[in-house]
DNA sequence: TTGAAAGCGCTAACAG
DNA sequence: CTGTTAGCGCTTTCAA
């Protein structure tokens, strides 16, 4: 493998002129510089970038640590657009992604800041961790630049990005009042997530603002997950059969409710109206497509990137990114 | 941050001693070990990987290479699934995954085998490159140990994990024929994906061993698209009334022709018999249902990152794994 | 069982 | 404009 070291002795200057020259710096004269990047491509060069990341004591690499990633969650494809926005936006600006993840149980005995310590990774995205992880608490704490998604915490080390979830809610539960719905529940996640909190809160702001009144016996918890939000669901309208309509937090737990009314042998939307979250794929087509607030997930996770080079790159502070969503209206919701 | 010299000094020994102590060498004295453990644990060391890959030169990295992670691809989620697979298997085995992507033009400019030097990855894999993609070549060429996903190639240095395509293909269209079917059309992807190639080859042989004549205008390429292939068979079912049954060489384009059947008011599975390839989270949510050939994309992913591993630990010479695939029966195909 | 010393490939004062 | 020198944090002979 071709180091400086070679190009130095077949071009017959020093190591630091070659670094110089292949670094772009202009205090090398033209001539020795085209020499020297001629003797590079015929060497067929690599730079070596641990060499480097050593003694700069930078990587070049931002970490991503999720606990989306594995077998079970492939359904609700969240982590994996937010992916694709990070990778674009890093890729972009020259960086590489190194994938942490939390799901071995190897892995878990590192705490949070070895893991990115060790890799020397400049910065650090997370997503979709849960408020109780004990990670989470290291982040506050530790010195390293990182970026939330969907987490709230803003340090001098960390910043966030995320929806409007309250205006999302609203805007979902808005909309089903219009259509003239009055007793409407609510399938929400779980506690260990600030967006469950928040678009709850949109719901209670929506019903509030049309002066209808909140029963906190028509709100259960789902888990984000199409199977218990079905039960809950049939338990929900079973107690109370005047619930006419639902809101849930997330599309695959609307996937549920869908499944629940089918159960129930109540026709959708004709006897049940139903809003999603997220607008995932699978919104579109299910049947009857889903009413849902549709968010950017790759832009989510492009400005995640796009925030965290920025402090990585000195320009400021951490701060804050809140992305409009968008209500989709589809045939899962109607009049009655 | 703690080094080993922070250690050495707090603990009173060389830094030989330390890096002998906390790589678990035996021939340090346990007291000291004891000694030097505590010290570590003390200060919060975390070792600098980049120091020792730059000594031992490897970095216990993989590189992913793939060119299925952008926003357009997203529907597919293919890649996901492998990735998933990957990155299971990587953090079980202790080593990290780092993605380079090649939808930036920028990154365009660099070879292959220089990505992977500048990263000091230890070994790549390779997914959803095409056939003519130059960096392929480069792959065979490179000494970079390297495993391909869906691409056949087998050198010193290469291996590949894929799925019996020829054997899938057949079942699906095996399948059409026992429910009655004798005009049957394929929409395969482009000519630039080797499974193409198999999965026409098993088209073919379904055909054949069925006494059936093989009608080359009656396979056009839907190019893996949802869209080009609802076009395409738009066209072909147009052309050729008399093909009662299609089979389509991935789901997202089985859904383009579910799409295609509509607009021409052929309703299924009656009119039409439909049966796609890979069984994407969609095939099963679509109306009606796909009927499909699965296949194991997370185990794809986690095989490939298995084989790869034990190449680099020296267990071997890289091989060829062929994992099976399944059809599943759902109702977009039915008995004429 | 331990330590001194060399060196992995690179960058960065500093001096010329 | 260029070279000398030191050193990033680690592993690894080699010698004690």
């Amino acid at each position: 493998m071709t180091t400086i070291k070679d190009i130095a002795r077949v071009a017959g200057v020093s190591v630091t002129t070659v670094s110089r020259a292949l670094n772009g710096y202009d205090d090398v004269n033209e001539a020795t510089r085209r020499k020297i990047m001629q003797v590079a491509k015929d060497l067929n060069y690599s730079p070596n970038i641990l060499a480097r990341g050593l003694v700069m004591n930078k990587s070049k690499t931002i970490g991503l640590l999720v606990s989306g990633l594995n077998r079970q969650s492939a359904k609700d494809h969240f982590t994996f657009e937010v992916l694709s926005g990070i990778n674009e936006c890093v890729s972009e600006k020259d960086y590489d992604l190194v994938l942490f993840s939390t799901n071995s149980t190897k892995q878990r005995e590192k705490t949070y800041s070895q893991l990115c310590r060790e890799r020397r990774v400049d910065g650090v995205i997370l997503s979709g961790i849960k408020t109780d992880d004990p990670y989470l608490q290291e982040v506050v704490d530790s010195d390293i630049p990182c970026i939330l998604i969907d987490i709230p915490i803003l340090t001098d080390t960390v910043g966030y990005v995320t929806t409007d979830n309250v205006l999302g809610a609203k805007k979902a539960v808005d909309h089903l009042i219009r259509l003239g719905h009055r007793h409407i529940g609510m399938i929400n996640g779980h506690n260990l997530a600030f967006v469950s909190e928040r678009r709850l809160e949109g719901y209670k702001e929506s019903l509030n603002s049309a002066g209808l009144t909140f029963n906190p016996d028509w709100v259960v918890n789902g888990d984000y997950n199409e199977d218990t939000a079905r039960e809950e669901a049939v338990k929900l309208l079973t107690l109370y059969p005047e619930i006419t309509a639902i809101f849930c937090a997330s599309d695959l737990m609307a996937l549920g409710v869908l499944k629940a009314a089918k159960q129930l042998d109540r026709n959708l939307p004709e006897q049940l109206s139903v809003a999603g979250y997220d607008d995932i794929q699978l919104a579109s087509y299910a049947s009857p497509p889903l009413t849902t607030v549709s968010q950017d997930k790759f832009q989510l996770g492009y400005q995640a990137a796009t925030m965290l080079i920025q402090m990585l790159e000195g320009s400021g502070q951490p701060h804050a990114l809140i992305l409009e969503t968008q209500l989709i209206e589809r045939e899962s919701a109607m009049k009655r």
